[in-house]
DNA sequence: CAGGGTAGTGAGAACGTTCTCGGTAAGCGG
DNA sequence: CCGCTTACCGAGAACGTTCTCACTACCCTG
């Protein structure tokens, strides 16, 4: 690099003060008289100085900047979370280190020791896997908050937490169309999610969404029918080719959930080119609204996230741990509604 | 924060060695036989040591960080083209520092002097305003390598650019609407962007995009038509009612021309609500291709911008540059074209 | 006028690395 | 056995800030 300008040294020689009292009206802590302080500002912009944050962040032990892990940016839902958590923390003065994982745990190890090293305040994470927290522990261990978002990862138990209630959300899903009379209820979900088992940390979104869909049909007395379980992968070609399965078995569902808004794009889809109509042939829910939702025709049905408030708060819980510092605070576990949005895709006739 | 975890002056102690043999050992430079490394790697380890990144940077002069300047994350132009930067600059061991604008100028001034003070290595900025770049030229002079995307700005000649030829774009969609026997062709755009004016730096997509539609038109014998050109704010509720307004006009648009989505999803809702048929009775443009285009009916004609390559031609011009180091590199400048994707919001019958 | 508090300043340590330089021991050719 | 090269390692400087401490005026109080 070049010479990499001025430092306070130049500034305060400039000045004739000590590099001390130079640092003082710069940065604004200590006593430092009115005329100095101009004397030094003066020197400081005819030199064209910039403060080294780095230097200063060796000495005050903070960055002034928080890590922010993702599977993938580009995916509307993680894009508005991190507008939230921008939102917050920028007015607070902290700048966001980010990093995509694209799903990969070792990336996402790899992301969490750069940040780690690169001294960050604390870092939001959106899990790659739900199973493996060492990582994390370690992180927590070393003196580096954390705050988990979207997805709780087993084995963390000092970590932040701000989630979805998925569970209700699917629920209230299932419960509506059965309010409407299906009996029949398809779901299209992730592969990865077991329909039973026990109820703990470390599951994902769409896992726990299956759940949810499950024991709301069970609470009605429908036992779940795995014939009725279509799943995908992370794609909305993969979801449209599952829905088009579903479709083709001798009892077909009346009514189909999808967990995922990018699985909702293929199922709508499927439906489209199967020639099916909505809501009279088939409804159909999706996760998460976006605009698109209201210019289909029928409108989607959908369970509406608070996707940006998600971000908010995540990044809110962040800003406290580190303002705390004492590391006694205990973790705070935020659980957010989703809320279902009625439309066109599951109106009755 | 607490007490910040061992150094490397712990760890050569209890391997017993200099604290400069451990920096060896532990960052891969220099000269170490095999047996001191394995000790100093073995204190490291039992320590829990973690390498300080700010106290290298300060030595090495690099923080292997980039700046990315954008007006809104949640934007999904952006969003994407995001992580075309990070895909391609994460494998050259470079980290993401983010800033988000909201389209404020001085909150890009801040973001740009804040990012200068982490002393990153770069930075990729989509401009607030087109008008003012001094601060940017100031990045530069102090040494930061800039890169513009998808705006160009007045008075930096230094910066390498990657832009989408917008212009052509534009006329390519008229150039599409004229061939389809349309002879009053409107036009969706944002608000400030003046019909004429000297072809220079410093305009924004949609006042390019909008030369490009009158061009195309004066090009075919047409002179654009004021009537014909709806302004709006960069909001879904403002390009709907633009739209309405020049839906009900005494010599309404046959076809109309989106200069972005966001103005696309507001216009094809409004031609929806006013009840047209598309195309018998509208034909619709669109700009940048999303999910939801083929998901309506009739399914959207777009301009489809290479956002993704948008971002990776970015970062890969910055890692040229930053990899470069001399300074003497000329700038480069990339324009990238977009692609007519026909569909049946304006297909003939 | 003595005593004590306070605003302002300077000198130098400290943060935790990498870089520079010099020194020691081993290996090797003659 | 001598001289030369090479591999390895240590001591200390350097990066550019903030923090600690001490010191000097100066003002105020009694």
């Amino acid at each position: 690099m070049t010479g990499n300008g001025p430092s306070l040294i130049d500034v305060a020689r400039a000045a004739g003060v000590a590099t001390a009292t130079a640092g003082r009206a710069l940065g604004g802590y200590g006593q430092v008289s009115a005329r100095t302080r101009e004397r030094v500002l003066a020197a400081a912009a005819e030199l064209g100085y910039r403060t080294n944050g780095l230097a200063r962040s060796m000495i005050t032990g903070s960055t002034q900047t928080i890590g922010v892990v993702v599977t993938d940016v580009a995916n509307p839902f993680f894009a508005t979370a991190l507008r939230g958590i921008t939102d917050v923390t920028h007015p607070a003065g902290f700048e966001v280190l980010l990093a995509n994982t694209g799903g990969d745990l070792d990336a996402e190890r790899r992301a969490i020791t750069v940040m780690s090293e690169k001294r960050v305040d604390g870092v939001i994470v959106a899990a790659a896997q739900p199973g493996e927290g060492a990582h994390l522990k370690n992180a927590i261990g070393a003196g580096v908050p954390v705050v988990l978002i979207d997805r709780l990862v087993r084995g963390v138990p000092e970590a932040d937490t701000v989630t979805i209630d998925n569970e209700r959300a699917a629920a209230e899903a299932v419960a509506h169309l059965l309010e409407l009379g299906h009996r029949r209820i398809g779901v299209i979900t992730e592969a990865g999610a077991p329909v039973r088992g026990p109820r703990r940390r470390g599951l994902f979104p769409s896992a726990v969404r299956l759940r949810g869909y499950a024991d709301a049909l069970r609470e009605a007395g429908i036992e779940p029918d795995e014939a009725l379980i279509g799943v995908a992968r992370y794609d909305r070609e993969s979801a449209y080719d599952a829905t088009l399965r579903l479709l083709a078995t001798p009892e077909p569902p009346t009514a189909v959930l999808c967990t995922d808004n990018v699985l909702a794009t293929g199922a709508y889809r499927a439906a489209q080119d199967r020639g099916l109509r909505m809501p009279e042939e088939l409804s159909l829910i999706g996760f998460d609204d976006e605009p698109w939702t209201t210019l289909v025709r029928p409108e989607l049905t959908v369970v509406e996230q608070p996707t940006y408030e998600l971000g908010t708060r995540a990044g809110q819980q962040l800003l406290d741990r580190i303002a705390d510092g004492s590391g006694t605070r205990r973790p705070h576990h935020v659980e957010l509604r989703a809320k279902l949005v009625a439309r066109g895709s599951t109106l009755p006739r």
